[in-house]
DNA sequence: ATTTGTGCAAATCGTTTGCATCTGA
DNA sequence: TCAGATGCAAACGATTTGCACAAAT
């Protein structure tokens, strides 16, 4: 149950809630209270793939009181600002992923949990132009997985 | 009425009703008139993407009369034997693909419109083993599409 | 006769919106 | 100050569910 970790500081986390500020500021984002909170909760602990109940639920344990209403607000200007990539991944509800890089996904459908897939030399071959008028804003690919 | 024409087209459909019953017994569904008369609109006419509010209109256009309940039910259903492939690729509404072997998708994002990728040697390299306990059910490419 | 399916309306779930009230630059 | 944020509750759209009724074996 205890790790090595010296300190879960040594995560990437830990900004400063002035650092945090200054990275909502240069996305465009006026530094709130409730965005530095949300930010903190969404950054400091590395990738991960989160809803936005999910978050609401951090934010009240964090003594973060946050409205869902203003964690949506906030996911989707997040998200328009860059600084999260939304996954429609499983029928309901929608994960948004702090990692906004290229990579690719575990669904369990068990459970209906995300994952990334590691390291992967993932390459999808053989994509056609797309039809005349559009342009490609990202591939996604989604590997089902079911218990064994 | 008269019957104008038998087999409306060389189009894959034109089933009989009771091909179609017969179908739907080897699926172990029991075929009842709204099963019957669901799986005409939904195979008798190629591939198709669509949802359960687009097949509740067909339905009624086609002077099926089935409550949006049995829509969802039946869909389902289908899906449980391996008729239907349900589609989770755009946030809100879920998509049911009447083709259910290996092919990947285009979303327009514009208007959440579903399309199959046409004739492509689509592969997707590189993927690591599932994680231990786990079986790969499906590999899932979408390409997302924007007006230029 | 028994089992299974169907329709309806109410219920649920995730998400969005309208609006009055705050807050940060 | 004052545009922009927030909270709350009501509104919403898609899907599900409970239960009385109807149809298939």
């Amino acid at each position: 149950m205890h790790e090595p970790t010296r300190q879960r500081t040594g995560i990437p986390g830990a900004m400063s809630d002035s650092a945090v500020a200054e990275r909502l500021r240069r996305a465009g984002l006026r530094p709130t209270r409730q965005r530095i909170a949300l930010a903190k909760l969404l950054f400091d602990r590395g990738d991960r793939h989160i809803t936005a109940e999910e978050l609401h639920e951090e934010a009240i344990i964090a003594r973060v009181p946050v409205s869902l209403a203003t964690i949506y607000n906030t996911l989707h200007q997040f998200t328009d600002a860059g600084l999260l990539r939304e996954l429609s991944v499983s029928g309901a509800k929608t994960y948004f992923d702090t990692n906004t890089s290229n990579h690719y996904h575990y669904v369990f459908e068990a459970d209906g949990r995300v994952e990334d897939i590691p390291a992967s030399e993932v390459r999808v071959l053989g994509l056609p132009e797309p039809p005349a008028g559009t342009r490609v804003l990202r591939v996604d690919v989604v590997v089902r997985l079911a218990d064994d």
